[in-house]
DNA sequence: GATGAATGAGCGTTCATTCAT
DNA sequence: TATGAATGAACGCTCATTCAT
C-alpha cells in the first residue's frame, strides 16, 4: 500500500505539482482514505522526501559503479554517466521531474540533505574530468567546475524536453551530447 | 505602484516560492492592503504573468536584434545570445528562477503563450545552428534539435547555480561555455 | 465584531469546553464564518490568552487598588479582597470558569505570563497577611504561605459551585468566609 | 495489563491532559498496541471514568470509616478527613488532578455518577459540621453549607499547588488547615 | 486610489474506533 | 490476547478574492 501510494503521488505530483495536489487527490485516486495515508506517512513532506531519496540514491549507487570501472577511460565513464542520466529520465520521467521542481517544498532540514548529495554526484563528475585531464584525454585549460555545471546543465535539462517515445531513443541522445561534449560543434 | 507590487512580489516569489508567497506577505511588506493589489491586478495568477512576460519578451527581443546582425558569423550570434542568457540570469536572476520554477502555476492559456514565446526562442536558435550548418561553420552531421535543447541546457541551468558575486562573471562563464560548444572538451 | 466573537466564545468554552468548542462553532453560532474569526484572532489559543488577561488584570488592579487605600486595616482589605473574588465569579462566571479550568490549554509562554500574575495576585495577599500579622492583627505563629493558599482556596474553589441566583448572595458569601477566616468555627 | 494501562494513562493524562493525550501514545509508551487497549476498554472515556472511580470511591471509603468512629469529636474528625485529602493529593497527585481537572471529559451518565459521589462526599461534611454545632463544638451561628464548601475549597485547591517534598508535609498542610478552620487567624 | 471587513472553499493533519486475522 | 491496517469525521488554519465605503 505505502508503494501503491508512493507510485500514484508520483504521477499526480509530476502532472499537477505538489502543492496542487492535495492528499485528497491521491487517496481518492486509490479509492482509500485520508486516514490511510497517514498510516504511512507521516506528512505530505514526507512522500516527497521519500520520492526524492528513491531518486537521488539510485543515481548515486549507478555512479559509483560507473567510476570505480578502472578499466574504463574518463571518456566511457563520461559517456556512460550522461547515459544514465537520461536513461533515468526516461524510465522515470515522472519521478525526475518532480525531483528538479519539487525542491522547495522539502523542509530545510531535507533540503540540506538532498543538496549534499547532489552536491556530491556534481563533485564525482567534477573528480571525473579532472582526472581526465590529468591523463590527458581532457584540455588542460578547462575550467573544471564550470565545465561540469556545462555537462550537468545539458543532461539535467532533458527532464524538461526528453520524450521517451519520440523521434530519438534516450542512448541516441546520450550519444549526441556526448559526441557534442567531447568535439564541440564547429568544423575543425 | 503597480511596478512596486512586481518587484517586491519578484523578490518575495524567487525567496519563497510562488504559492507559498502570499498576496498578504506581498502587501505587508509594502505597507499597503490587499485592496490595493487587487486595484492593480485582477489576480495574483495575472501578476505572475506579467512577470513571466517581462522576462521572455525582454530575452525575445534582444534575440531578434542580435540575430538580424548580417555581419556577423554564427558562431559570433551565438556567443552573443549565450552572453545575454547569462547575463539575464545574472542581472535578473529572480525572475529568472520564477521564469522557469513557478510556470506550473499559470493558467493553461497563460501556460501556452509561455510555451509558444519559449518555443519561439528555440525556434530561433535551432535556425541559427542550421544555418551554421549550411554555411559551414559548424558540423554537418549535427543533430540540430537535439544540440539545440543542449546549448539551451547549459545556459538555462545556470539559473541553478550561477552566482553574480563569485570567482567567475557572467560574461566569462558565456565564453567557457561557447569554447566548449564550439570545440569541446577533448583533446584532438 | 472581536468583542462579540470573545463574549459568545466565553459563553462557549465555559459550556461545553476549551477543547471541545470548535472554531465552527462559534462562528456558527454568530452568523460568521472561520475567515472572520481568523481576521481577529490569529489562533484559537490566541482568543484563549484574550480571555485569560481580560480575567486576571482587572483582578490585579482592583487588588492593587484595595491594598494601596492606607486607611484600611488588613482585616478590611482582606474582606474586601474575598468579595471581590466572590463577586467577579459572580458577575464574570464563565470567564472565571475558564480561567481556571482551561489554564493547561495556552502555550507554554502564555501559561507563564499567567501563572506570574497569579503569583503576583497571590504575593500581594501573602504580603497582607504578613504585615496583618506584624501590627497585631492576625496571630502571630500563622505560616503565612499556607494560610494564604487556604484563603484562596475558599474563595477560588467557589467558581465550582457558586450560583449567583441562589440563597446567598456573593457579598453574603464573602461575609461568612471572612468570618471563618478570622474566627474560625469552634465555640470558644 | 489493565492496571498498567490505567497506571500509565494517569502519569500521561496528568502531564499533557486527556485530550491531549491519545491512546496511540498511551500505548507507545507501553510498546503494545491500539487493539490491546481496546481489549481492555470500550473506549478512552471509559478508561478516565475508571480513574475517577478509583479517586472518589477511596476516598468515600475512607471517609465513612473516619466518620463512624465513635470515640472521636467531630474536630478529630475533621482534622482526620482534612488530612486524608491532603494526603490523597500527595500520594495520588496524578489521578487527583485528573480527577479535579478532567471531569468534563466525562459523558453526562458518568459526570452525573461522579457528581453524585462527591455530592455525597459533602454531605458527609456537612452532617459532620451540623453535628459539631449541635453537639457545642461549633459555633452555632455558622451557615453550615457555605462552610462546607469552605472546607472543601482550602483542602481541594490544594492539589494546584501542594508538593509532597516541599518545605511542609502534608500532615503539617494539614495541621495548619485545620487550626485556622478552627480557631481562625485573627488575635482574640 | 485605497481600505479592511468578510467570505468560502479547501488543505494538512489528528485520532478514537473497528475488525479481520 | 494481541495485532495493525483502515476508516471517517472533525479540526485548526490559510488565502485568493470580493465589495461597500
Amino acid at each position: 500500500m505505502k508503494e501503491k501510494i508512493t507510485a500514484q503521488s508520483i504521477r499526480l505530483f509530476e502532472k499537477k505539482g505538489f502543492t496542487e495536489t492535495s492528499i485528497q487527490d491521491v487517496v481518492d485516486s486509490l479509492g482509500v482514505t485520508k486516514g490511510t495515508f497517514y498510516y504511512y506517512f507521516s506528512s505530505k513532506e514526507e512522500l516527497l522526501m521519500d520520492i526524492h531519496l528513491g531518486y537521488i540514491d539510485g543515481l548515486l549507487l549507478y555512479q559509483e559503479q560507473i567510476l570505480k570501472d578502472a578499466s574504463k577511460s574518463c571518456k566511457e565513464k563520461l559517456f556512460e554517466i550522461v547515459t544514465m542520466l537520461i536513461t533515468s529520465i526516461s524510465s522515470q520521467g515522472a519521478a525526475a521531474k518532480i525531483f528538479f521542481r519539487e525542491i522547495n517544498n522539502l523542509n530545510s532540514e531535507h533540503v540540506e540533505l538532498i543538496v549534499q548529495k547532489r552536491d556530491q554526484f556534481r563533485l564525482n563528475i567534477e573528480e571525473l574530468i579532472r582526472t581526465g585531464v590529468e591523463n590527458g584525454e581532457f584540455r588542460p585549460e578547462l575550467d573544471v567546475l564550470i565545465i561540469t555545471m556545462a555537462i550537468l546543465g545539458i543532461t539535467n535539462w532533458s527532464y524538461q524536453w526528453f520524450n521517451p517515445s519520440g523521434r530519438v531513443t534516450d542512448r541516441e541522445v546520450a550519444e549526441i551530447f556526448v559526441e557534442m561534449i567531447l568535439k564541440g560543434i564547429q568544423v575543425n
